[in-house]
DNA sequence: GCCAACGTTGGC
DNA sequence: GCCAACGTTGGC
């Protein structure tokens, strides 16, 4: 099993509405290194950090799980919708993307700044290289686990 | 609000 | 194919 970090604003949306609708399809992912992490690695039940990006502390506020294959994002073709690409062919969508599943909220935010202070441990993470600014990344087994035990110890 | 980092676009 | 201009992300 594979384990990914999956960015949202939560004004966009949040863990709070994750645990509410139980289930949600990631729309709205326009870069092509995510949608090939979504697209082409990704597998039923594979866990997700899920984090709130662009708010007051930044950091991993629960889990999730990859909930079903990839499949083309509709609101592509919707064009009502911030996400629609008229670049996108119907018979050749271009973004593709799975639904994620609830599975747990934290008492409290494991903020960004917990995890930058395990820098040692988290060596190569993409999460605390400098300039990243991707929304769907693969988090190693190890690295997964050096984050999520941040929990009892904040 | 600022700005660094990075992706995309389009002229050539 | 290069690269400058521009747009977006996201921490601070």
């Amino acid at each position: 099993m594979r384990h990914w970090l999956m960015k949202s604003e939560p004004d966009d949306f949040s863990i709070d509405e994750l645990a509410q609708v139980t289930q949600e399809p990631w729309t709205g992912v326009r870069n092509y290194q995510a949608r090939n992490f979504m697209r082409d690695d990704m597998r039923v039940g594979d866990l997700v950090l899920f984090y709130h990006s662009n708010t007051k502390p930044p950091g991993v506020v629960g889990l999730a799980k990859v909930a079903s294959e990839p499949y083309p994002d509709p609101t592509q073709f919707d064009p009502e919708s911030k996400y629609f690409d008229p670049k996108s062919d119907p018979d050749n969508p271009r973004w593709q993307m799975v639904d994620v599943a609830f599975v747990e909220r934290f008492d409290e935010t494991i903020t960004l700044k917990q995890i930058q202070s395990q820098a040692e441990a988290l060596e190569g993470c993409a999460l605390v290289r400098r300039g990243n600014r991707l929304s769907v990344m693969p988090i190693e087994a190890e690295h997964y686990q050096t984050i999520v035990q941040l929990r009892s110890t904040s």
